[in-house]
DNA sequence: TATGAATGAGAGTTCATTCAT
DNA sequence: GATGAATGAACTCTCATTCAT
């Protein structure tokens, strides 16, 4: 039944998220999922195989959301705007997103290499837009995931400190740190 | 013996960084420190307190880190680049600390009022440093936190990005990068 | 299964009364039960919580084995044989319970309010019946807790010496004994 | 220093009455004491020996106060109840007395053999006077010991439920109680 | 003689995983 | 396929005991 089966990866992201990569029990995942606890092995391999799934779901779930209304065919800005709205109101409306995207890089679960190949395998369009900009001059010359993080990363840490309350933003202050991510990138 | 105590709390540091909060174990900790498990308890009182030490000393450190050499009298552009590459190579010859951070950002170890208690105490002067350039016109009109952020935290992801292996630096890039940071803030 | 926690049941009440309260491990109860650590917990929530059902246990199973038999259509002295007798039968074949008992005074497992609230749930009808005795004027003008005491609480002090070999018992000073403590309770 | 021992001695005695005998640690100890835990080395091989002092020198207390103004030229009545008054009164000026009983009896720190040469070293003088009631034909004919029981035991018990609030004395009560002890005891 | 830091075995408890049903 | 009772290794923490000072 694919329904087990999404339940259970359901209720382990959720529980990742709340109570971290080692805090969740695989008890919890199936009260929360509704199955027995030995259900859970007929599905996934083990604790570790369940994460990874969970970890996979959810990169190809973030790659479709960023990528969503991005046309190719319109200026570098326009796309860059699309792009940086979607990350952001994906990060608003997934603030567990940010929860997990911590509990993964924490975890010794994935290697280098297997972080490259999935970061190749779903962000492909993401990495494309930005070396494409650099090779037409537009932004600086640096490796294309360098110009992702320059222009996205700051926006997790930041979603993430709003979301723990520690900071408050506002429209205003997303146009200016859109401008800002914008401009670091640009070439001078 | 204040060397226990300091071998202790190392341990913990580099078991953190690579097991997790909770990936991380006593019995571990106390053979990485060649004690006995017991004696851990002579020094802290329990699992939670001798992590919250090893977060306080580091952070302690690390914003001495950032500060050395920072001179308030020089132009903003120089003391920026001061705090930029103390940040940068603090962060490459401590490729663990970014993984703390994350574990501690993905624990619920810390209350936010903590959080945001320990950051004025220990990184005051970087907050002055942004807020001053802000008053004086040359930043961005954004509260002195986001405009740290902006210069600073992707760098961050990037080292670590860099720590385990997914993407190679250069001094080029670095110089790149610190002209990117700075733009960033940069009132246009 | 129910033999299951039987078994738990009296394993531990058989080191409580060799080792004491505090002196039983719950490894020594699951070897003495043949089930794993584990599965003590799935049937009690944690270790007070096994001796506590002990207790009651235990509790229930005296009242019983006191009062079996006891017609309280009978005149006075012949329940008061049948309920001595019961209480010597039951001591002489259970040289534990006497040990538990202790085991319990001794612990601050339970309040006094609750001890009362114990005795009163279990041993009522035993109270009932020195009540009786005391109204009707045959029995000393004492509460019946007291009159009780004298009556049967030197039996327990007795046989425990009996049972730890300090002291030799005959079925003639049994005689004696029921007849001594007869006396003691009547009125002059 | 003897003081040290007597200090020790001492802190042990409080600690068992409250906390039981292996609810009371060897620091507790030594903190009570004012020693460090190291020093109750030097004076008892280990914790066993220490409990098993703190018992020979709580007997010897017992039997000088049961005995304290016991005339053996006086009538039996007179004896006993001096003998059963200064029970009384050392049992409710001792409450933690109890407590010890109570703790020694529960735990495998004695063997039959050794508890029955330690009631025969302390406590002969009170054997004898039963001995002799029984010698004379003024007492049952039973073992110097159970008479002892019959006449003393049931105080403890007593004593012990007032201690724990279960019951309320007076001295009426006391006087009713010291007859009947003095009935159960006495050739019909 | 006295100290108390250090030890490490063992306590209670949890939980990933298995397997008879 | 699905269950959940059972397992036992591993966890955090305590404490009787030792030994260098």
């Amino acid at each position: 039944m694919v329904n087990k089966r999404e339940r259970i990866l359901n209720a382990a992201e959720h529980l990742i998220a709340h109570k971290g990569f080692q805090g969740m029990s695989m008890q919890q995942v199936a009260n929360e999922a509704n199955v027995a606890a030995g259900t859970i092995y007929r599905y996934f391999k083990d604790k570790e195989s369940l994460l990874r799934c969970v970890h996979e779901e959810r990169l190809q779930e973030v790659s479709q959301a960023l990528l969503k209304g991005v046309n190719t065919q319109q200026p570098c800005l326009a796309q860059f705007r699309v792009l940086w709205r979607n990350c952001l109101h994906y990060l608003l409306s997934n603030p567990d997103c940010l929860l997990y995207r911590v509990q993964y890089e924490a975890s010794p679960l994935f290697t280098r290499e297997e972080e490259v190949r999935m970061d190749e395998r779903y962000f492909k369009p993401v990495f494309e837009f930005f070396e494409h900009g650099r090779e037409t001059g537009l932004f600086r010359d640096l490796p294309a995931e360098l110009l992702g993080f320059l222009a996205m990363e700051n926006l997790m840490l930041l979603t993430q400190k709003h979301t723990r309350g520690c900071i408050q933003l506002s429209d205003a202050i997303f146009d200016e740190l859109m401008d800002a991510a914008w401009n670091a990138i640009l070439k001078r």
